[in-house]
DNA sequence: GCAAATATTGCACAGTATGCATCCTTGTGC
DNA sequence: GCACAAGGATGCATACTGTGCAATATTTGC
């Protein structure tokens, strides 16, 4: 469905994953402000160019390329008039149905993130491609007018997934399908703090 | 109170006033990706090894250096009992009446804002700082068990202020004093969007 | 197989950011 | 006032990031 099957693009996506995992491991070994793309692209067994032509900065290479909703999820959303919030997480569970998600690599990303505080902010800067489409989803809904409440809505969002990501990526008796049920929980504990005036 | 008095202190905070200043004007003059730090430093008077020694970075002398909860009052939000949301609230009235905002400089923010969308992620990111202030302030209330939906909370009453930050700069006929409230105003959006499942 | 499309690489280069030594300015104690 | 300590400013050297360009290699479609 999703699957590109060229040769080229294949290699293209298995070459952009043996980066992330070099960066990683080396990020693990020495410490993330240690390890130079020079290091990396040597881990990963191509140039320092060529890293260059995968990951838009050494940063991003630790957390890989953001997930992205397909055309079909966005058609659904679209076509549908359930509740706002209900509809959005319908379409982050098709979002990661479709996605294959590697716990190895989320586990490496956690225990980097814990030993390297600074890398929180690309972390969650990561989930930025997707907090916009969930915006854009979202302002559908309430009308452009309301665009940065759409926006404080996809923030809110993204950031318990981002939450709920390194809640699986530890507890290997969790299942990928539970993550947005996780994070709805989240979204709803934080709807009862924002009662609290 | 705030006062440091000594004309070294002054100085300081004259000079990165003055940085963040030509950082703004060459960004809107020019774009800020063409800008580089020794064209910031000739422009406010420095030398580019003076730039280093007030900002960590090019990108973030052009928002400045985050506001920060005075011992006062996390002292006063420790001692009181109220709704947590509406305390935490009251904290942040408290930082903007210690705080002196600028608002021309603050226009000029808004304004590159617009024509650089890329520097959005740095905007939201200076109030990174704040933002930890205000989760720790709540886990002493929610507890440390808590600690990321504090977070969660955290992330959300920052985002809205600063939407509202941009607000407030470009209209005249706001007061400073009602940019908490025009947040806490959101943010009961947000609830009414979480209560949409 | 061949030609077009696409990827990889080396190289040059501008810019970022830091450490260090030195010089200059400001605060302090007398 | 003056001398000295503390803290800032600067120049210089240097490692690293990230990009453009041209050359080379690989894949694809036919």
């Amino acid at each position: 469905m999703a699957g590109k099957s060229t040769l080229r693009d294949r290699r293209r996506l298995q070459t952009s994953r043996e980066i992330q995992r070099a960066a990683l491991t080396l990020s693990l070994r020495h410490g993330h402000d240690l390890v130079t793309t020079e290091m990396i692209a040597a881990e990963a067994g191509i140039s320092q160019r060529t890293f260059f032509n995968y990951y838009l900065n050494r940063d991003t290479a630790i957390v890989g390329q953001a997930p992205c909703f397909d055309e079909e999820t966005v058609a659904w959303f679209r076509a549908s008039s359930g509740p706002l919030l209900a509809d959005l997480l319908q379409a982050l569970r098709q979002l990661l149905n479709n996605s294959d998600l590697d716990r190895g690599t989320s586990q490496l990303i956690d225990r980097l993130l814990g030993t390297a505080p600074e890398l929180l902010p690309i972390f969650y800067g990561s989930l930025r491609r997707l907090r916009d489409q969930i915006a854009d989803l979202a302002v559908t809904r309430v009308g452009e007018d309301a665009r940065s409440d759409a926006e404080l809505l996809a923030e809110a969002i993204s950031h318990a997934l981002g939450d709920t990501f390194r809640i699986w990526a530890n507890d290997d008796a969790m299942s990928a399908d539970s993550i947005v049920d996780v994070a709805a929980a989240k979204l709803q504990v934080l709807r009862g703090y924002l009662a609290q005036v």
